[in-house]
Order: structure tokens, then sequence, then C-alpha cells
DNA sequence: CGTCTGACTTAGT
DNA sequence: TACTAAGCCAGAC
């Protein structure tokens, strides 16, 4: 089971993952591997999914834009998590094929390398 | 301080 | 296209 709390900043990586998606435009996702990448840790993926869980759960951090690099909700840290997530992206204007997977081609956001790097400068001075 | 686990990824079969 | 194994990171025990 992972864990409930560690939403201090005790973790860059914790603080970076929430400034990151938190810039993700709506209607557009991004996937656990490629947010890992752009906050400097490379094979990172799963310590962003547990960030991620244990995100405040103030609506402050919209987690439902970070799916696996499949185009898949990889969301399962409830039964209603991924029926929830599929909502409020299809809420945003993403689609889903018939066989649940999202298209990257189309959904993935591709941020301004420079914007991606003040973003992360201004999680750590926090 | 060693082990195990998981909202992952990639390479190999 | 589908399944498996191995690698990696942070946190719980």
């Amino acid at each position: 089971m992972p864990p409930i709390e560690a939403q201090d900043g005790r973790s860059r990586l914790n603080a970076r993952v929430y400034a990151l998606v938190r810039a993700i435009p709506p209607g557009k996702v991004l996937t656990y591997g490629t947010v890992a990448r752009l906050i400097g840790v490379e094979r990172g993926a799963r310590a962003v999914g547990w960030a991620l869980y244990a995100a405040p759960p103030d609506g402050s951090v919209p987690w439902q834009r970070v799916i696996n690099a499949h185009g898949y909700i990889s969301n399962n840290s409830s039964p209603e998590a991924p029926i929830v997530q599929r909502e409020r992206l299809e809420a945003e204007g993403v689609a889903f094929a018939a066989d649940g997977r999202v298209d990257l081609d189309v959904y993935l956001w591709r941020p301004d390398p420079i914007e991606v790097h003040a973003i992360l400068e201004a999680a750590d001075t926090l």
C-alpha cells in the first residue's frame, strides 16, 4: 500500500512533480515517464506515481492529466479512481478510443523546455 | 540499514 | 500484438 502522508516538500521530486503537473494545460496529458524525464529523473516514472498518490486532495494538482506511456489510465489507487480520472479528462475534451486508450500523438503536452525550466526552478525555491 | 511494493518504462521473446 | 523480465525511485516496515 502506498504512503498516505508525504505532501511536505521533503522530496524535491514531489515538489517538482506537483509544479509540473499543475502546468499541464486542460485537455492535454503527460505520461509518468515524461514527467520523470522533464524533472530530471530519467527513470523515476514509478516515483511520479507515488508522488501523485500523495498529492494534496484539495484539487490543486490535476493528477488526472497523467497517464501511462501506452495511453491507458493506470490509476488504481481506489476502485473508482480510474473512472473519475476518465470523466475529468473527457470533461476537458480528451477523447478515449473504444479500447479505453488516449491518442498521445494528439493529446500529449509538449511544453517549451525553457518554460519547464522556469517552473522547476520556482518549485525548488518554494 | 536491508527488503518489499507500486498510479511505470523499456527491451526482449 | 501480447506477455515477461529487469531496472529505477521514494516510502513503509
